[in-house]
DNA sequence: TCGAATGTCTAGCGGTGCTAGGATCGGGTC
DNA sequence: GACCCGATCCTAGCACCGCTAGACATTCGA
């Protein structure tokens, strides 16, 4: 039995090194420059092995994803705890997300951008990415006010930094004025 | 110097004819079917003829999505000079512009998403993308409330409507709850 | 020890964006 | 009217893409 464990646990191994060369290359390089050859090349196997693992391309991207979701609702839930008040929390929340979405903008866009394969607000959406919207929604619902529906509200807060941290990131916004941006944010959404 | 000039008048037809039915295709099967080969069978030219109008597949993404930005700025305009009030104008406007990316998902993310080589924010930055950022601008500055900037404000509340756009075209968030989504951004967002 | 199963690789398919170089066509000149 | 020359367009091909069939080696169990 050992043999194979073995053998189940190098294979996991060289899953895990896949997915984590295809983040680093694409954090470098951006996803185009993420193809099944270099990849391949980078993991010293040749290309059949990825697929092996993975039906294609699309399910890597969708492994990155749900490796960041995970790593975005930490980040989240971190700085959340740290912080004092209700206005404080969502404020410390906001800037984490801005935070992950700026530091690791190849894993944001694998999360929200790209095509993961990943279902969302569905029954069948994997855990983690319902787990990085209950992180979100742990600290909104104290500020979503009287007879909102605290999902609601944090669907709401969630497209705000959405859209401010995919047009930030695409050159679409000016990326000073962040603080002021968060600051206005949380003074009119949150109601504290 | 009549000839030159139906030649010149033929090539522009032409340029037409290549970003109308690069739009139309994307619309149809979305942006990853708009192939050069495609493309130049569609019009009925060789391929090297497209790129004897554009530099590239990115310069007819970014034709495609100034167009689209123009007809943007449009909808906003007629659906604010509608509306009597700045609650209704702004009401409006947000509905104008999340109706315009659902029913344009295609020429939304030309704007938005894809690289069409445009540069955002800057000196240089295309006319009719200024120009629909000062569509938003002339009704949101309104409501932008007593010393907020209003292009801060525009950035963000175009940020929010960014956000719902995009999240819930990628099956992001349930594309139930429009309505809700929009009044509770309106009530927060805007000063009245 | 030998057959079977497992694992990996080489080679190749049809597609992509893009371009070099040759053919063809039309306008201006003698 | 014949010719030349430049503009215009197409054929053919490059290097790359995601993905896969089939050959090969290696290792396991009987």
């Amino acid at each position: 039995m050992s043999v194979q464990e073995r053998k189940q646990r190098e294979r996991a191994e060289r899953e895990r090194l896949i997915v984590a060369t295809a983040r680093e290359l694409a954090e470098q390089q951006g996803w185009d420059a993420v193809t099944t050859r270099r990849l391949a090349e980078r993991i010293e196997y040749s290309q059949p092995v990825l697929y092996s693992h993975f039906r294609g391309k699309r399910e890597i991207i969708g492994a990155v994803a749900l490796e960041g979701a995970a790593e975005l609702a930490a980040a989240v839930r971190a700085a959340t705890s740290d912080a004092n008040g209700p206005r404080e929390r969502v404020t410390a929340l906001a800037h984490a997300y801005l935070d992950f979405a700026a530091r690791n903008p190849a894993v944001y866009d694998a999360i929200f951008q790209l095509d993961g394969g990943l279902a969302f607000a569905q029954e069948d959406t994997p855990a983690p990415l319902k787990d990085a919207f209950a992180a979100l929604l742990e600290s909104l619902a104290e500020v979503a006010g009287d007879g909102v529906e605290p999902g609601l509200f944090t669907e709401l807060f969630w497209a705000s930094l959405h859209g401010l941290a995919t047009l930030t990131r695409a050159g679409r916004l000016p990326p000073e004025y962040i603080g002021p941006r968060v600051e206005l944010l949380v003074d009119r959404l949150a109601v504290v």
